[in-house]
Parts: structure tokens; C-alpha cells; sequence
DNA sequence: TAAAAGATCCGCT
DNA sequence: GCGGATCTTTTAA
């Protein structure tokens, strides 16, 4: 399976965010082991007029990813206690990301299971931000990691029809929250409802 | 130097 | 449905 290529990234924010949906989000560790999923949710972010978007304001330390050139990952800690994971999206000096929000399993389950814990179904390893975090095994310092290398990588899956895709307003924001910057895939188990 | 808010999740009621 | 856990980042004094 081919992996995007940067130039995939470096578009427009609202288009990434769309066309991320049915591409496959993988984590490759040094033994070979794949955990990875379908991408099933997105959220657009992106540094104009958007009140929400970290980078709004302009670039500081922890946002500079976000600034940089397409195509690598800006993980953040939130809520003292959970982590992010977004895709870096235009040209460099641009602060935009589209965070994942829903992930559906479909390699290494067995791993996801282990980092989640034995209470949890397997519809919950992943239907939510911080959950497909955990489950796939990436943190902090997996920030500004390169999405063209060889351990975290996103391949081209298969894209979603329109008729399969649903925009809604973003979650969990109270800043420009009525900006229509949300996709999911229509009825997957997988989208952090609400 | 301090304080408050935050792109969330989980357990309890 | 509601609130607690828990800590980083940013902003203000």
C-alpha cells in the first residue's frame, strides 16, 4: 500500500481534513509491528479566524509544528492527562492541522487492546482523540515526527464517496464553534458521537 | 511567579 | 447526565 506523499498534504486545510477520510493511519514499530486504522473522523484547524486553532495568535513552542511543512505530526497533552494527534496540513509558515478523531482497527487489535486495557470493547479502542492516541501507541515525543518516514506513516487506503461523508460542527471547542469543520463517515462505529 | 483554561475520558448517579 | 482527575501552556501582574 502507498503512503501519501508530502505534496498530498500541502493543500488546503478543509480538503485534507475530507480526503483524509478511509485513508489508514499506521504505527510501525522497530520490530515490524503494525497498529493502525481507518481514518473514520476529522477536524479541520487553521490559523485564520479560527478561534479555536492552537496556532490562532500566531506561533509559539508549542504550536511551531503546526507552522512547518506539511506532511508531519503535532501531538499535544491536554486535560493533564490525554493527548491529540493532528496532521499538518499547507505550506510551510502556515499554522494549520486537521486533528483525528476516529480511527477504526483494523491492524494490531491485539496491541490496541493491551494499551486500552481488558475492560474495554472494541469499539471504544478508538472512537475518540485521545483514545486512537493511546491505543496506537503515540505521545509527546512522537511530536513533529515525519508521516513520509517509516514509523508513523498515513497510506492512501481508499477515499470516501460523498454520499458516505457527513460535515458537522466541530467537538469539545467553545471558540468558533459553529464552523462547519468537522467530517465523518456516515453511521461507523467508530465516530466519537454526541 | 501564579493562576486559569483547555481540540478529553471515565466512572458514578 | 455530571463532575473529577491532572498538568501543560499561556497570559497577566
Amino acid at each position: 500500500m502507498n503512503r501519501l506523499p508530502r505534496e498530498w498534504y500541502a493543500r488546503d486545510t478543509l480538503t485534507v481534513a475530507r480526503a483524509l477520510l478511509g485513508r489508514v493511519l499506521v504505527h510501525q514499530n522497530d520490530q515490524g509491528v503494525r497498529v493502525g486504522g481507518r481514518i473514520v473522523e476529522t477536524e479541520a484547524y487553521h490559523q485564520d479566524g479560527d478561534e479555536a486553532a492552537h496556532s490562532f495568535g500566531g506561533q509559539t513552542a508549542r504550536n511551531a509544528v503546526m507552522f512547518g511543512p506539511p506532511g508531519f505530526l503535532y501531538v499535544y497533552f491536554i486535560y493533564g492527562m490525554h493527548h491529540c494527534l493532528n496532521v499538518v496540513t499547507e505550506v510551510e509558515g502556515v499554522g494549520a492541522a486537521v486533528l483525528i478523531r476516529g480511527l477504526e482497527p483494523l491492524e494490531g487489535e491485539n496491541l490496541m487492546q493491551q494499551r486500552r486495557g481488558p475492560k474495554i470493547t472494541r469499539r471504544q479502542l478508538t472512537n475518540g482523540p485521545a483514545k486512537l492516541c493511546a491505543a496506537l501507541g503515540v505521545a509527546r515525543e512522537h511530536d513533529g515526527s515525519d508521516l513520509t518516514g517509516t514509523a508513523l506513516f498515513i497510506e492512501e487506503g481508499t477515499a470516501v464517496a460523498d454520499t458516505e461523508v457527513v460535515t458537522a460542527t466541530r467537538i469539545g471547542i467553545s471558540k468558533s464553534a459553529d464552523f462547519p469543520w468537522r467530517f465523518y463517515i456516515k453511521g461507523n462505529d467508530w465516530v466519537s458521537k454526541r
